[in-house]
DNA sequence: CTGAAAGCGCTTACAG
DNA sequence: CTGAAAGCGCTTACAG
């Protein structure tokens, strides 16, 4: 069933059935009425990639995700979605791995699907080479600062991660955490986890309490089982921590797990924090202590900015979006 | 950049540059060597949507995937697409919601994307109505059974979900639980939860302990929330409960907490047990006996069925993978 | 308000 | 081994 069918059996043109289909002006009430009959009556579905083919104009608008198992993306995904849809946009969404290259993706999806915008949710700065100069639809980032980027009109919505991760390690300081240990991502400078561990070293220092990598950092990927081994690696290291920083909420999970297996009872002999606010911090035992970012913010500025980017031209921004430290049950006082 | 500006700068034919984007057979060595040369340095890609707008035969694989939160769905996916992708084959996977229409989204899926295969994970039965006459491709559902289905040529990969919920009964009945209270999915007939619970029914009856849902059973939806919610009205209607079985993991973890919350210790004074074996299962705590659904199989199972179908022609397959009762820390022996 | 025609970027017989 | 031509299903000026 094709369009030139449609205009055979309703006695039209394929021109009249095409701006039907499109819901253009310039077509007779009757006319319109009949075509849209013999559609549904024929079960019709136009051939988007002859439509996408032909169409000059962007008309949709791509969601680039890093990563299939982020609780957190999991969450802005759904509150993006339905911000999108009450403007009547139409959105693709495509999941690529964690490790994978953003960029290269979006590049094949920009010739493909003809994107009129690009929301990224996630990614890794340092893909965002030369390669985005050949861009020239509105871009923006969730989650991830791109103020540093010098190529493209590419803008953010983001936590700052440094301040956080420092305001976290001032608390824990404040309640008395002397020997903190922390674990996180690997230290590539593109990489939040990058950002976040540069927080921490903040934080240490602006408390005047001395940090030592080796003996109280173990890197980590973002996982349960990543959070739960290297737990294990640190307290082997320094049984001697009060406090575990785990740099997201997922390896927090994970590092509560593993210090119960231990027969060491979280918080009251080691607390443990974690980062990003996703469900599980809510339900797990202890309920944990983390900073929250604030999900609702970033998925509207981030929509508003996109669409704003879209209908008139404007320089890039870069907008930091609220966190707050929720104090749950997993971190104690040990001033008390 | 199109393929006429490569032909162009290459100096040969739009069909030569063709064959070899195409990596045909039927061009010189010389040929194929300057026109690769010419599309590497110009960064040419094709146009994915001419492409597919001319290609007779389908050439890729469509994985549907029904709700963006399920970590079962998500383990699963993970080794669909490495099966896939060691055996070369292309895949297009896409999220719809939860309570989404699949059928209708498999419809557009296949006219788009030249589909030569779908395979569905998770799927609502009683969506696959005539519309599925019109297809003419193989499909796959996994983790819900289709034997029932009489439209179109459909296989499916699953779990035997209402003997694994007896199986659970029982287990539970046999460590002295008598008063057993029941959380789960809506009852509608096509939903796995439909399954579930019909196990819980049988394996009630045969161990000659009745079961009454009025007192004992509560819906509720795919959510640690919901399973908090539905635990707080259980035990409310009904606080001599000594066992809950979640029809689901993730409604398991919403328990947990709901119980802890109530100062009601798991598994002391209450046993908790879920359904799937999702990661969460191994590391909240108390660890969570569950059935564990053999997500390897189902994913290694449903890849080649999906395959043998695409490369014979065959008759639908309806494969039981198998599930395994996982005793952990979350449920107690009444009877010592 | 309507239809005939051109063309989007590609693949695939066909003829050479 | 190679190129010219037809055509996939659609949209969009253009002329009426």
């Amino acid at each position: 069933m094709t369009i030139k069918d449609i205009a055979e059996i309703s006695g039209y043109g394929l021109g009249t059935v095409s701006r039907v289909i499109n819901n253009k002006s310039g077509v007779s009430d009757k006319a319109r009425e009949e075509i849209l009959r013999v559609i549904k009556e024929s079960n019709y579905e136009p051939n988007s990639n002859a439509r996408l083919l032909k169409m000059r104009d962007g008309s949709v608008i791509g969601v680039i995700v890093k990563g299939n198992h982020n609780f957190l993306f999991a969450d802005i995904i759904e509150k993006v979605q339905s911000a999108f849809s009450d403007v009547k946009e139409n959105v693709i969404t495509e999941y690529i791995d964690e490790d994978g290259d953003e960029v290269e993706h979006a590049l094949r999806m920009i010739r493909d699907k003809n994107l009129k915008g690009i929301l990224f949710l996630g990614a890794n700065i340092g893909f965002f080479d030369e390669r985005m100069n050949q861009v020239d639809i509105p871009c923006v980032i969730l989650t991830t600062n791109a103020q540093s980027l010098k190529v493209g009109k590419i803008s953010s919505v983001s936590v700052n991660d440094e301040e956080a991760a420092c305001e976290m390690i001032s608390y824990l300081i404040n309640k008395g955490h002397v020997n903190i240990g922390v674990i996180g991502g690997t230290l590539s400078e593109n990489q939040i986890s990058f950002s976040r561990y540069k927080g921490c070293e903040k934080g240490f220092r602006e408390n005047q309490i001395p940090f030592r990598p080796k003996t109280n950092y173990v890197p980590c990927r973002y996982s349960m089982d990543a959070g739960y081994e290297a737990t294990k690696v640190l307290l082997d290291k320094n049984p001697n921590i009060t406090a575990i920083f785990a740099l997201s909420d997922i390896m927090a999970f994970g590092a509560i797990r593993a210090v119960n297996d231990m027969e060491i009872r979280v918080p009251e002999d080691i607390s443990i924090a974690g980062f990003d606010g996703i469900s599980i911090s809510e339900y797990c035992i202890p309920r944990l202590t983390t900073i929250r970012q604030d999900t609702a913010t970033i998925a509207s500025r981030g929509v508003n900015l996109l669409l704003k980017n879209i209908h008139y031209e404007c320089e890039s921004e870069h907008y930091r979006a609220p966190f707050s430290l929720i104090e749950a049950e997993s971190v104690i006082d040990l001033n008390r």
